[in-house]
DNA sequence: GTCTATAATTCGATAGAC
DNA sequence: GTCTATCGAATTATAGAC
C-alpha cells in the first residue's frame, strides 16, 4: 500500500465513522501519526477531498445504472441488477458509499447544486425502470415516486458493516425477495 | 407561540437541514435575529440540546413500541402498527425524526453509549415481532436480523418532507403493501 | 515528505451592565 | 431577556527550514 493509499484509507474510515464536519485535520494527522501540515501533501483541502470522493462515487453509480438501462433485460431483471449494484458497491466500498449517502449535504454552492442534480437524475433512472415494469405488467400499479424512494431507502442499510460480510449472492437474493415479494406469507 | 417554542422551531430546522456539527450558535442567533449570548437563556449548551432532543424522541418510540407489543394483535397487525407509528411521527415531527436518525453519532461518551443501548433494544423489539410472525406463520421464514434492518431502513425515508404531506392513511397503506407483499405482480 | 511555527478565522461559552 | 465585550480553545491552512 502506497502512502497515498494509506492516507485515503485512514481518512475514509474517520469520515465514515465520525462524519465529515466532525473529522478534523488534527484527527486525521493523529491517526496517521504525522503533523497536520503533512496532510496537504495529499490533498489541497478537506473540502476538495469530499468533493472528489462524492463525484467519483456518483459517477460509478451512474455508469452502472446506465449500463443496466441500456441492456435488453426485462424490468424485473433490471431491478435485480440495481440491487446487485448496491450490494457490490456496499461490499467493496462500504465507507465510500456511507459517505456518499450521509455527507453530501456538506458540499457547498455550485458543487452542492451539481450533486443534487445528479442525485435527481439517478432517482429518475430508477423511476424509469419501475415505470417500465408497471407498463410491462411485471410490477403492480404503484405510486412510482414513493416506491422509488422506498427502494433506495431500503438499500441504504447495506453499507453498514455487520450485514455486508455475508455471502453477497445470498444477500442479493434475500434483498430481491424482500423488495419483490415482501415478508408476508399470504 | 412562546419565545421558547420559536427558539426550538428555528433550531430544529437548522440542525435538520445542515446537521448538528454544521449548525453553529452564530447560525442560530442569526436566524433568530439576536445575539449569540441570548441563546443561553434557552439552553445550557448546544450539546445538551441535542442530548435532550434525542432521548425525548427515543422515549416516544419506545413508549409506542411497548404499547404495540403488549397488545393482543397478531404479528402482522403489530407490524402495521409499527408502520403507522413511523408514518405518524414522521408526519408530526419530521425534523425531530430526521435528527434522531442522522445526528445521534454526535452524542459523546456516556450519552452515546446509552443511546446505542436504547437503539439496540428498539431493534430487538422489532425483531421480536418478526420472530413471532414467523412462528405464527404470518411471515415467511426469514433472516430476522437482516429483515429488521431492512424494514427500519425502508422507513427511514419517511421524514423527508416531500412525501409526507400526502394523506397519512394512504401512505401507511402503500408502505404496508410494499413491506408485506413487495412490488412484483407474480 | 517531514517538521516547526504561526497566521487567520471560527467556535462554544461566559461576565457583567442594562 | 437583551446587549457589548471578550475569553480560550479549536479549526483550516500556509510559510519556510531541513
Amino acid at each position: 500500500m502506497t502512502k497515498k493509499e494509506h492516507f485515503n484509507n485512514v481518512v475514509l474510515s474517520l469520515i465514515h465513522e465520525r462524519g465529515f464536519k466532525a473529522t478534523t485535520m488534527r484527527d486525521i494527522a493523529s491517526a496517521l501519526k504525522c503533523d497536520v501540515s503533512n496532510l496537504y501533501n495529499y490533498i489541497s483541502s478537506k473540502q476538495v477531498f469530499l468533493e472528489e470522493l462524492l463525484f467519483m462515487m456518483n459517477d460509478q453509480f451512474h455508469t452502472r445504472i446506465d449500463q443496466i438501462m441500456q441492456s435488453n433485460l426485462t424490468p424485473d431483471k433490471q431491478l435485480q441488477e440495481v440491487i446487485r449494484m448496491y450490494v457490490e458497491f456496499s461490499h467493496q466500498q462500504p465507507r465510500e458509499v456511507g459517505i456518499l449517502l450521509n455527507e453530501w449535504k456538506h458540499l457547498r454552492g455550485e458543487q452542492l447544486a451539481r450533486f443534487n442534480k445528479e442525485k435527481h437524475k439517478f432517482e429518475k433512472k430508477i423511476s424509469a425502470i419501475i415505470k417500465n415494469g408497471i407498463k410491462s405488467g411485471h410490477f403492480k400499479s404503484l405510486n412510482v415516486r414513493l416506491i422509488t424512494h422506498f427502494m433506495l431507502s431500503s438499500l441504504r442499510m447495506l453499507f453498514i458493516h455487520s450485514e455486508i460480510n455475508k455471502n453477497t449472492l445470498q444477500l442479493q437474493s434475500e434483498i430481491s425477495e424482500y423488495i419483490l415479494h415482501g415478508i408476508s406469507n399470504n
